[in-house]
This record gives structure tokens, sequence and C-alpha cells, in this order.
DNA sequence: CCATAATGTGTTTAATTTACGCATTAAACT
DNA sequence: AGTTTAATGCGTAAATTAAACACATTATGG
């Protein structure tokens, strides 16, 4: 909690600021957000980048971000970043960390919250507004501005996670889709191979899976049954992990 | 990331404020860290609280938290302030999520980095600098000061989750100690009843525990074996959970 | 019409989790 | 001192879940 002599020095510090900021900016921390959207297409897991325009970096890919307005909510200003930079409403965005470290940005000090999403590259039409915005395979993601790196790296990791305990992977599939289509998702994010039977037999036992006596149109090969996801079904479901797993 | 027009706004913020700051404090954003310390006491999961002093939330208990300075590291920021309140070192403390809505904090825009620990209470001697800093059984904490309630809701959340993935709650153990007070520390803080064979079985299969031949002293019933964790060997396991729970 | 490659549907086996049974040991009580 | 009580320690059987694999079916493309 900031307590009564904490809240004062709120005031001290932007004070000091009166002073300082003339100088230098270093003696005040500015707010940033960044956001790192995942995109899935050709059976690869993407993310969405964009070129840095700062000198020290020149030539290298960062992240979607941007300044936090002193009267924006934390998440609000991520809505407003992606929506700015992409054209991107309504997708759903996760806080996943924040980072701090006192140099990681030239420009001074500026800590970052780190927002991550989900979605399907052919549903949500990019308005590139800056055609210096460009989808990258993660498996290519190497060496990015600022300390965007660690930051991609553990948004990454919190995807693979997340996306094991709950359904977000079916934003990235269009409404019907295949089992097979389901499977290339788990195996591109995850980056691991599953026997397709197994596999089938899982998400059949979940019975969340709607088959809707549709079959894919146009493939190369014998067409496969289409599915949606039950999201209320899911929702009902609740179902508490209770265990120790380590 | 921060665009070279991003870096000016910083600097546009802060000449903003040379001018704002004077009135109100509004117009800029502070940042905190908050500490929620969890520790473990006569077989309950506690946390540590001090009593606000906030005319504003007069009585109402809050977490120990306090501003970031602007050449300090976020998580220099959350060991510095633990220590500061309560003399505490040498803990691990884990960010957790930062809670950033507007009017969130009475004294101005204030944007808090909350981080959590688990100690063990009879090992760690508290400094109590203040007085008016107390352990509460987790089960009793209600109506905190701020969005703390929040936060605390959402800490407790993270940390059942972790104690299930990780071995972080032999933090809160002595060195030494029975089959008993282990499964007493995974009801506490999973808030659930565990049958004590399997519970046993569970953990000798993991093989992370070892034999001391040494028993309890001065318990009331049978003594029960006593013993420790192998840290070494956990970290050698590196277990990847791969596959799809939900 | 045949070879190919993917889908759809099993079965079998192993591993893990869950639910109990029961002897042993020490403390507390009569 | 013997008995009751309550906890530890060890074990087994059933149920559920995960892993490995066999094979028929259906469309494509030559």
């Amino acid at each position: 909690m900031l307590t009564e002599q904490g809240a004062k020095t709120v005031k001290k510090i932007k004070t000091l600021q009166v002073i300082q900021s003339e100088v230098e900016n270093t003696n005040t921390i500015a707010l940033s957000v960044d956001c790192i959207i995942f995109g899935f297409d050709e059976a690869k897991l993407k993310v969405l980048l964009i070129r840095s325009d700062l000198k020290k970096y020149a030539g290298k890919w960062s992240l979607l971000g941007d300044l936090v307005f002193p009267n924006e909510d934390l998440d609000g200003a991520a809505y407003r970043i992606l929506k700015q930079r992409t054209g991107l409403s309504d997708v759903f965005l996760e806080q996943v960390n924040t980072f701090g470290t006192v140099n990681r940005h030239p420009a001074g000090r500026v800590v970052t919250v780190a927002y991550c999403s989900l979605i399907n590259i052919q549903h949500h039409k990019l308005n590139i507004l800056d055609n210096e915005l460009h989808w990258h395979d993660v498996k290519n993601v190497t060496d990015l501005a600022f300390d965007h790196q660690e930051i991609f790296d553990k948004c990454l990791q919190q995807l693979q996670k997340r996306v094991q305990e709950h359904p977000l992977g079916f934003n990235l599939l269009p409404q019907k889709f295949s089992l097979r289509d389901l499977q290339n998702l788990y195996e591109a994010i995850l980056d691991i191979k599953m026997d397709r039977r197994n596999f089938r037999k899982k998400f059949f036992a979940m019975d969340f899976l709607v088959d809707l006596n549709e079959m894919e149109q146009n493939v190369h090969h014998r067409p496969g049954k289409l599915y949606k996801f039950d999201y209320k079904k899911y929702d009902k479901k609740q179902k508490r992990w209770v265990g120790i797993y380590f």
C-alpha cells in the first residue's frame, strides 16, 4: 500500500520533476504498453512485429507499443494502441508481465506492461497503416530491439502454457474447422508432434466440439468433417485442477 | 515498442507536468509496488497486512507497498520495500500482475505492480518496525483498502496454481519436516482435503524427498519420520508438460 | 483403375489416480 | 500396567487416463 507518507512522496517526486525535467528526463517513470499479437497461418505460429524507427536499433524488429496516457486504464491503453497501429479491435488482450529494468529503453526510464493476444490472421484484416508492419514466423524471431526479445520469449512461453489450460486456440481457427486444423494449431504452438488418433479421442472426450455435419471444401485430399467449439458448454464445466504436478 | 515519436511524447508529457503538477498531481503516472507475503502458521495460510493510514481507508487493512524510485529496477524496488517494512531479506519475490485502473488510488494516478512471496514465519523473524503490521488468516481477509482485495485475490489464486506446479511450498516448512507437515501445507494453501496415503505415495514417487532417519520430537502422538527436499535432484528433472488439460 | 494419402474407428497395453484395509507405534487415560 | 485412541507406515485392488498401434474408408491424381 501507499502510505500517507508515500502519498506525499508522489507530490515530492513531482516537485522534483518540475526542477529536473527541464534538464534531463531520467527522474520520473514513464509507462508504456507492448502488444504481442500471435497469429496462425500456413500451419505456422506467427507474431506481428514492426521495424524499429529508433536510430539505435535501426533495422531491428520490435513489438507494437506506446505510452499509456495519464487518464487511461492500463487495459484501455493496450486496446487503444493495438487499434491505432493495426486497426484491430474485438480482440482479447491478456496482461502477461511488466518489465522495468532501469536502462531498458534509451529514451529514458520506461516501464512497460506486456499484453498478449492470439488472433486468426484470416478473420482479422489488418489495417496496415504502417507498411513496416509484418507477420513473422515465431521460429525466426531473434535479436529484437530493446529488451523485446526477452518480452517476446516470456509471452510465447505464457502462450504455450495458456493454450494447454484454456481453449484459446480456437481463436486462431475459422468458425468451422477440421480436426486436422485443430491439431496443426496445437502442434505449431507447442512445437511438438501428437498422435492423430489420440488427439482426436482427447477432444471428443472433452465433449466441446459440435459436429456440423459438413465437410471440408476444396482440399487436396479426402475432406474431413467440420466442427465448431461450444463455448457455452465449456463455460459451464468449470472443472477445478487440484493435485501436485512437478 | 516506443517509437521516435513516442520518445518525444515522453518529454512532452513531462513538460506538461511542469505546468500541471503545481496545480494537481493527476497528469502523470506514478509507479508503486505491492508485496503480498504469504506465510504459514498453525496449519493455516496467512498473509502479512498493514493498517492503512489514509483517512479515506481508516481502520482497513492493506498490502505492503510504496513508490518505485526512478533509478531503481522494478524487482529491486520490491525487495527494498519488503526489507524496509519488515526487515525481511533472502526471500524470493515473484511478479504476479500489474494493476492500473485510473482511479484505483485516491492520491492520484498510481499504477502498481504486485509481487508475491511465500515464507516460513518461524524462520524469517519480522523486524516489526511498524506495530500495525500483522499476520492475517487468509480466510478472514475481506474488504481491504484501495483495490487491494482484488490484488490479494489474484495473488492467492496465482499462489494456488504455482504451488501445484513448483515445489514452492517447501519454503513454508522447516528444513526438516514430516509428511503430515507437508500435507497440512498443501491442504491449507489449496483449501482441500487429501487422502493421506495417496499423498504419501505421490511424493515418494516423485523421489525428491530425502529420508533423514530422524523422528519428530515433542509431538503429542506417534512421531513421524523427518524428510528434506532435494532441490538439486528437482532442478535436474526439468520435466516438460505437454498436453491439453481443460 | 490403381496407387497414394488422408480421414475415421477401433483395440490393446501401460501408467496413473483413486479408494480403501490393516498392522504398528506412541500418547493419554483409567 | 493395561487399554483406548489416534496417528504413522505400508500395501492392494479397482477405476480412470494416457500411449501405442492396426486397419478399413474415402477422396485425389495420375
